[in-house]
DNA sequence: CATTGTGAACGGATTCACAGCC
DNA sequence: GGCTGTGAATCCGTTCACAATG
């Protein structure tokens, strides 16, 4: 079996185990048992060994799993191994939040390209880099061959500079405005939507006091 | 059957039908059915039937779904016909984007509180109000009748600052820090994790070229 | 006749139970 | 004895098929 057949509920798993580990690392924790990690995690421990499975057989029987091994393990099952570097499009709070972010915590995404429209903002230093003008996106997508990008631009400019991003060759987005991106099957790219306002209007849902849920 | 009763991946599609619905009467768009809504949303046509039925029956059959019912009986089923009050904890960049996104693009939310521990950030003005400090928190909470709380502090502040929240009275909490939060069972506060990091880490499986290319 | 609403069938995801191994 | 890895059993979400209805 290989990666492309597992199922998107366990490669989404697949980051909050990394995280988990990476804090027991922390604690220079060295061994797990899938029963630490589930109650870590909150999942169960059987789903927790039948997930790892579906990758290889990363523990030892009868004493758990090497948290620095397994932790190399996902990381690389995720592609954070590789050098991967990811551009940035919307300079705006939000873009500033997630890239600082991505800077400080996350040391195996590379931002190599950070762009915005605004001429208050293009030429501002992010870090140790600038922000670049949105015309300079070609070039440098091309010149680091990057397919991750990420978008916080407003919605309306959002179907449009994806557009463009896929053309210059991006094959990844994760899409933070409120909008469905649209892809062309053929064209084989991975859309990734995150909308704030919803996963706020979900937890609504569940914050409603008792009495306003009766039954229907 | 009480509305808790529904399945989590149920409300989570609710907010998308919503968003939907919110576009096609931007349209001017009357009427929709079941089969209209699968192809903007992606979903099929029989599972948002039955999504919409475990609330009622909103349709007329042979003609399909009002889009101003359907779209008031949605916010009513997430609760967005309250005047639901948030506070948000944490000004950061990104407490700062999602407080201007829901002050802007979200009018069923009102945010009553914004708080932080920054000397240079409380007293400044987000929009119409003051960023205060969080020693105020627990007034502002209990004044307003607070029950859903975003909390974008550092991660290391995430726990103590929602074991506060909930003290004050707070049941739902949107997290967007790096860590779980944990809850007494008892208490039944829901908890709503949203990990940023994650989410590029997830897109960073699919977004490896040799990879399916698909839709998260 | 078109479309909703829904019991029944199906299939995928989770849990169970235990064999295999340290 | 303790824990992993995994087939079998179960649960639950989705799809199917169609009766109900404007």
């Amino acid at each position: 079996m290989s990666y492309r057949d597992v199922s998107k509920v366990v490669v989404k798993r697949l980051p909050i185990y990394l995280r988990a580990l990476d804090n027991q690392l922390r604690n220079s924790v060295q061994i797990v048992s899938s029963r630490d990690l589930s109650q870590i995690t909150g999942f169960s421990a059987e789903q927790i060994r039948k997930d790892l499975a579906y990758f290889g057989a990363f523990g030892t029987r009868g004493t758990g799993y090497s948290v620095d091994y397994l932790r190399n393990k996902i990381m690389q099952i995720i592609g954070l191994h590789e050098n991967n570097r990811v551009v940035i499009v919307g300079m705006g709070h939000l873009g500033i939040a997630f890239a600082r972010h991505t800077i400080t915590k996350n040391p195996y995404v590379k931002i190599v390209g950070a762009f915005d429209i605004d001429p208050e903002v293009v030429g501002t230093d992010l870090f140790d880099q600038n922000i670049n003008h949105i015309s300079e996106m070609k070039e440098v997508i091309e010149a680091h061959k990057v397919n991750v990008a990420i978008i916080t631009v407003p919605v309306q400019k959002a179907q449009a500079i994806s557009d463009q991003l896929i053309q210059y060759g991006i094959t990844a987005i994760l899409n933070f405005t409120p909008t469905t991106i649209l892809v062309e099957e053929d064209l084989k790219v991975c859309v990734h939507n995150v909308d704030l306002s919803m996963e706020l209007q979900c937890l609504m849902y569940y914050g409603l006091d008792e009495r306003q849920k009766v039954s229907i």
